[in-house]
DNA sequence: ACAAAAGTGTTGTTACTACACCCATGG
DNA sequence: CCATGGGTGTAGTAACAACACTTTTGT
């Protein structure tokens, strides 16, 4: 079998909610290239993907270089592209990734990565930007019938800070109280039974029932009628 | 650059919906092969890309000689896989599709393929059979808000039509007076002024606004409030 | 005229939103 | 005891589900 064959390349949109004076914001980390062609582009992280080696697998090995181990709560595959045309020698086949990071864990960057705000990326990163709008896309979908927020926050918070983690996604402000209802009756969120000092009365502390993505509501439209409720009805990605 | 390299290769999970005897119900397309590795096993159809060609390009190639141009009417990544394993010298790179036929075009289908119910599939399909349950679970919120019917039906219909393109797709009955109602609010539909005899009093003829993908409807929980409704939000896949 | 199938109107229900009000703690 | 934030209760609302009723055709 004499054909040209591809070299498979993993990188992602890695996403986190930072808390900033105006608010809660989503960023993204991006990574500039001190040499090569693409010298001073920023472009998502990622890299080769050895022989033998997963897509899953390749992905995390390459985000534990940057951010580190214990960071990354949940990754998924996005979108795979084939790059024939950047470089003439050499087929490249983009699988890109999104990969969420906890709030809080505040990771020894290497010197040549650094977070961005997702309004408002440096002008230059090319090709990426689009991936970065998709990533954010899906994630806001996925906050409105899952659990992912898992991925987003330490193990134990506050329903106010939950709330900030959705605000920084959603874009707009979140009812705490209505937040913690929809979560609690969905079973997704539990109280630890701890409190914790906030400046005026002490707030419950929550943790997710499970650290992995559960689907928790059928999409609304045309549900099925009582007595027909087969498997919850939910987009797989 | 000497490192180990793939070959990438583009599958589909071809979905119809096709009307029998006892009601609507989902088909796939699969493709048995007649000698090597694989032979008398299910699986997805598909093949190898070319070089230089795109991934998209690559797979309605494929598709077209299994089901010919007009039918395909709506193609999406799910998910990729590498399959190092399966041949010892050969590094596959699966990327996997979800490709949408309209009802009614009853193509001529090469005699190595055939049309099976996904509920109900041989039980041979071996590794192809969660992509079968993936693309399901995709499309059937796909349904919920967006107008991805459109590549399930032919360019006219009637609303009774269109319910069993629902029904098809979701396993239940859906009520064709109130998904006219939403449909057509959500300027996903629109008549045609044409009429067609059913036997009946005669039905209106839709068509769908626009043939492309349109997300419709945002998300349900946790809704911007009034006065901040920015871009719909809704998953990219 | 009657059966069959489409279209209209209406009522009930669900589930979320918005917000007022009450509670617990620190200074 | 007051300011600060968390928690509870509740009324309002949007959107859908269910179904009875009306309309339009074929036989």
């Amino acid at each position: 079998m004499n054909r040209k064959l591809a070299a498979p390349v993993v990188n992602a949109v890695v996403l986190r909610a930072a808390a900033t004076l105006d608010g809660p914001r989503l960023e993204t980390l991006l990574w500039r290239r001190a040499k090569g062609p693409e010298a001073d582009c920023w472009s998502l992280p990622g890299g080769f993907v050895r022989d033998g080696e997963s897509l899953d697998g390749a992905m995390r090995r390459h985000l534990l270089e940057k951010v580190g181990v214990s960071a990354v709560g949940h990754v998924e595959q996005l979108d795979t592209t084939s790059q024939a045309d950047t470089h003439p020698e050499l087929w490249l086949l983009d699988i890109t990734h999104l990969a969420l990071i906890a709030a809080g864990t505040e990771p020894e960057l290497p010197p040549d990565t650094s977070w961005h705000p997702v309004d408002g990326l440096p002008s230059i990163a090319f090709g990426h930007a689009d991936a970065v709008a998709r990533a954010h896309d899906r994630l806001r979908g996925k906050l409105s019938y899952s659990n992912v927020a898992f991925a987003l926050t330490p193990h134990r918070f506050t329903v106010r800070e939950l709330a900030g983690v959705y605000e920084a996604v959603l874009g707009y402000p979140v009812d705490a109280t209505n937040l913690r209802r929809v979560l609690e009756r969905d079973q997704l969120i539990e109280p630890t039974g701890e409190r914790r000092s906030t400046g005026g009365r002490p707030a419950e502390e929550f943790e997710f029932v499970t650290r992995e993505l559960v689907v928790s509501r059928p999409l609304a439209a045309f549900r099925a009628p009582r007595g027909a409720r087969g498997r919850a009805s939910a987009p797989s990605a």
